[in-house]
DNA sequence: AACACGCGTGACAACGATTACCTTGACATT
DNA sequence: AATGTCAAGGTAATCGTTGTCACGCGTGTT
């Protein structure tokens, strides 16, 4: 029935001992006589023990386990981030338990409270939009990535989303694009709502027109995405540049593009994908790394663990523009 | 200290019955008296008791999570695979424990044992290379996915690795490709190797020969996939046409094909990516879907749960060849 | 000589839920 | 009326490990 049917109990009668100083030996105890660790080590060797984590974890009252809520495991941005903080977390034996929100509010409160009643030891998150103020009253160490939680006013580990669309759209702007197009996901997300932030101090700054047509703020996936850049070249006056801020809507607006055969639409990306560099033209983005994001939640989330406090400061990681050429296509002499 | 002070003592207090009736309520138990599942309910609503998951697990023996090793959580494909397995999982009330393997058969074992310490109630795994006969003493149900396991024979859910790559290297050679070239990754694994072996089946039936110098079987990354395409355009008779057997080693090829402005030497590539269909010329690709495999493995899994024996059949998962472009393209008369 | 102290060790009680087993009373059956 | 059946609920043991406390013993201190 059990897994192995060698327990603790087992192992110290093995060893002539009482279960207390086997477990003291697992455990790295120094309080050990040399010769009884060694027998209780040997005892250990002969009959395969493996500490049952499942007890382990009852008696200590929390589980080498951390916790990781994202909206969605397949997004390669999330993939990525996940498997830096599996890697982080392997040698220090703490396992990563795995759960996504589905971009949906409701599973979201569900989710978190699973993994706490699991008592994991600590929580990275992911936040989409349900209210997090529940946390508040949890002991349990939780980090936020990627975005902040409504409800509540916490630190957390984000990219500088508002800076890098400034940025971004400048440069479009240089090119002589006064034409600039948005796409972004749902605004109720915290990052699409800096990114579009970003832009729209850079086109104000510029003096440039934001135009209705040009803003397409609730492209959730690839597919509706290209839907709409089809939309905007449709118009009478489509843009010349478009920004789209987030990977996956990018793929949409390059098939778009591609599609169409327009390789005079300047275009630019907030977040690299897989070939882009191997398009033509090449794609210029905003390179925001998941690997450096996930190492800093973690080692945020280490330091909690050790006892320190939740910070209240956030840490931002700065991102790069990368100049691959699509982004520094220049404007057309206007037609009209 | 406790994440949260309400125990199922305290429900059965405030309810004013003992904890068994308090427990059955919790785990819909039907006998219980309406009335007093009323009171017990409300109890716990108000107090918001959660169950702790560590005791539960500790008292049956196993823990509602199933675990899952792929070599690498970044790879889209098994990303998508995860993805769709805690989907699956979700609705059930059971949580994923996710760990790789890091493609290090030393590392291997080690990930198995803790997930199975942890008292997992099944575990679903990609073995890389390590022997795996161990798991023939262990009760837990395993189930094998995408390849078998060294040093067992058990079924295992895969795909037609052997006739995708058989029919992709036909349809190559129809358009008139003698010389086609190879590229794996590293052939101790079961995938590698039986993409391997469909390629040379095919030859073989074409009678065309296979010629070492057209045969990189050791390409784990892009980087190496780029190089080894490169050695092989050097070639002073060249391949005309290129099969890569991953998705991974394709992004190399597609790299290097394009900055050498080679639209002339025909691809295809064993697994689907993002970009494929908007590259120029389209990546022909033999589709074999992650979650359709994720599917099968977990259905099998929860059969095996259900007691069901571990079967010593494959389930295999058809492919399909998607012709874009790039596989079609002709070879051109010999220059010789 | 009395005392405190550190060390190695073991007995025993948690941790919080489930489960095997038992009691009780209501009702049906003969 | 006696008995059997079954629903509803309770008691105490139990899952495997670890923390608390106490013990015996040798040593250094006063």
């Amino acid at each position: 029935m059990s897994l192995s049917p060698v327990r603790l109990r087992d192992v110290a009668l093995a060893a002539g001992t009482s279960t207390k100083t086997a477990s003291r030996v697992i455990n790295g105890d120094a309080r050990v006589a040399t010769d009884t660790r060694h027998r209780v080590q040997e005892a250990v060797d002969q009959l395969g023990y493996q500490v049952d984590l499942m007890a382990r974890s009852l008696r200590k009252g929390v589980d080498d386990t951390v916790g990781i809520v994202v909206p969605t495991i397949g997004d390669p941005f999330f993939a990525k981030a996940i498997e830096e903080i599996e890697q982080m977390a392997l040698p220090r034996g703490i396992n990563l338990l795995v759960a996504s929100n589905s971009r949906d509010p409701k599973c979201e409160r569900k989710v978190v409270d699973g993994l706490l009643a699991r008592r994991v030891s600590g929580l990275i998150v992911t936040p989409f939009s349900a209210d997090y103020s529940f946390l508040e009253r949890v002991v349990t160490p939780v980090v936020f990535l990627d975005r902040h939680p409504n409800g509540m006013d916490v630190g957390a580990v984000i990219v500088d989303d508002e800076g890098g669309a400034y940025r971004i759209v400048m440069h479009l702007a240089s090119f002589g694009h006064r034409r600039i197009a948005l796409l972004t996901d749902d605004l109720t997300i915290e990052t699409s709502r800096l990114r579009r932030e970003g832009y729209v101090r850079a086109m104000l700054e510029l003096d440039l027109p934001i135009e209705q047509e040009f803003q397409a703020t609730w492209c959730v996936d690839a597919a509706q995405a290209e839907a709409c850049t089809n939309d905007m070249l449709d118009l009478d006056h489509p843009p010349t540049a478009i920004f789209s801020a987030r990977s996956e809507t990018s793929l949409g607006v390059v098939r778009a593009l591609h599609l169409r055969h327009r390789t005079d639409i300047a275009f630019a990306s907030f977040g690299d994908f897989a070939t882009a560099d191997v398009l033509s033209p090449a794609i210029t983005v905003i390179d925001h790394d998941p690997r450096t994001l996930a190492r800093r939640a973690m080692e945020m989330l280490s330091e909690r663990l050790d006892g320190a406090p939740a910070s209240p400061v956030d840490t931002i990681v700065a991102v790069e523009v990368i100049a691959r050429g699509s982004g520094e296509l220049p404007a057309l002499r206007a037609v009209s």
